[in-house]
DNA sequence: ATTCGGACCTGAAAGC
DNA sequence: TGCTTTCAGGTCCGAA
C-alpha cells in the first residue's frame, strides 16, 4: 500500500509521540512478522528508550538507545497506529510495543500479512541498505547519471528499489503523466529534455502528496487513523476509461510485470 | 539480461 | 441472493 509519501507520514506522526518513551512491554502475535530467528531478541528492548524514526524508501526503522534498531515494511496493508492500551487487539494486529508510565501504545496492524519486521544494530544499518537514492534528495546531475547505461523501461525503473528508493505503483504513474511519458518508453530513446521532466515531475509528485499527507484509496491510515488526500488529486491512477484532465482522450490500462500502469494514450505518446 | 508468472495473504468489489 | 472471479499503494524467487 504505501509509498514514499505515506511512510512518511507515518514517521512524522509517530515521531511526535514516541521519542523517550521507555518499551515497558511487547506482544508479538505473529510471529512470521519477524524475519530474525529468534523471538527472544526482542527481550533486548525491554527498558530502552525510543532515540527517533527514520524513513528509509519505503522502510521505517526505531532506533533505540541500546544500538538497536527495529525496521519495518509495511508492504501492501501494513499500518501503525497509536492506540490505548485498553482497546483490545482487533484480529489484524501482530505486533505492540507498551512504554513505562504510557496509556497508549504502538501496534503494528497487517491484514494481508506481507509486511515484516526486522532487529538489528543500528551501526548495521548501511550493511543491508542496496536502496537508491531518495527521490526528494538527488540533483539533477545525479539523477540524471542513474541511467547511464540502462535501457529498461521507465515505469519498470522508477519501481525499482534499488534503483530510486520509495516510488511505487501510483506514483510512478503520476508521474510519468506529469512528464508526459509513456510507461513503456526505454531509457535509450530519452533525450536531454525528457530526463529534465521526469526529476522535476518525480519531485512535483510526491511533494504534492506529501503535502496532502499520502493517498488514501483502500487501506491507508496515517498513525492517528486518519486518512490521505491525494485520492482526490490523482491525474491518471485508477482513471481507466475516463477523460484526461489535460487533453480528454480516454485513458488507459496497460499490464506491466503484473502490476497496472494507466497512461494517456495522446499525453504520453509511445516513443 | 530481462521478463513473466506465481507465491505470500485477506477482503472488497465487480461479474454472472 | 449467492457463487466466482478479479483486483489491490510490495517484493521475492525461479523458470522461460
Amino acid at each position: 500500500m504505501p509509498e514514499l509519501p505515506e511512510v512518511e507520514t507515518i514517521v512524522v506522526g509517530l515521531s511526535t509521540k514516541l521519542i523517550g518513551y521507555e518499551v515497558s512491554s511487547f506482544r508479538l502475535s505473529f510471529p512470521r512478522l519477524l524475519k530474525n530467528n529468534r523471538e527472544q531478541i526482542l527481550n533486548k528492548f525491554l527498558g530502552s528508550r525510543i532515540l527517533g524514526l527514520r524513513r528509509r524508501g519505503k522502510m521505517i526503522l526505531i532506533d533505540f538507545d541500546n544500538d538497536l534498531t527495529l525496521l519495518f515494511h509495511l508492504k501492501m496493508t501494513g499500518q501503525f497506529f497509536i492506540s490505548p492500551s485498553y482497546e483490545p487487539h482487533d484480529k489484524h494486529t501482530h505486533f505492540a510495543l507498551a512504554f513505562r508510565n504510557q496509556k497508549e501504545e504502538l501496534r503494528f496492524r497487517d491484514v494481508r500479512k506481507f509486511g515484516s519486521m526486522l532487529c538489528f544494530q543500528t551501526s548495521q544499518t548501511l550493511k543491508f541498505d542496496g536502496l537508491g537514492p531518495e527521490p526528494l534528495e538527488i540533483s539533477f546531475p545525479r539523477f540524471r547519471f542513474l541511467f547511464q547505461g540502462r535501457k529498461a523501461r521507465l515505469k519498470g525503473l522508477l519501481l525499482n528499489q534499488n534503483f530510486i528508493a520509495g516510488i511505487g505503483n501510483i506514483y510512478a504513474d503520476e508521474i510519468l503523466f506529469e512528464a508526459k511519458l509513456h510507461p513503456l518508453t526505454s531509457v535509450s530513446t530519452l533525450e536531454e529534455e525528457d530526463f529534465k521532466e521526469l526529476w522535476r515531475a518525480v519531485r512535483l509528485v510526491l511533494r504534492r502528496a506529501l503535502e496532502h499527507r499520502g493517498t488514501s484509496i483502500r487501506d491507508f491510515k496515517d498513525s492517528e487513523g486518519r486518512e490521505g488526500n491525494f485520492q482526490n488529486y490523482l491525474q491518471v491512477y485508477g482513471r481507466k476509461s475516463l477523460p484526461c484532465l489535460r487533453c480528454g482522450e480516454i485513458i488507459e490500462r496497460l499490464r506491466f510485470n503484473g502490476r497496472s500502469s494507466y497512461f494517456c494514450p495522446i499525453c504520453q505518446k509511445k516513443r
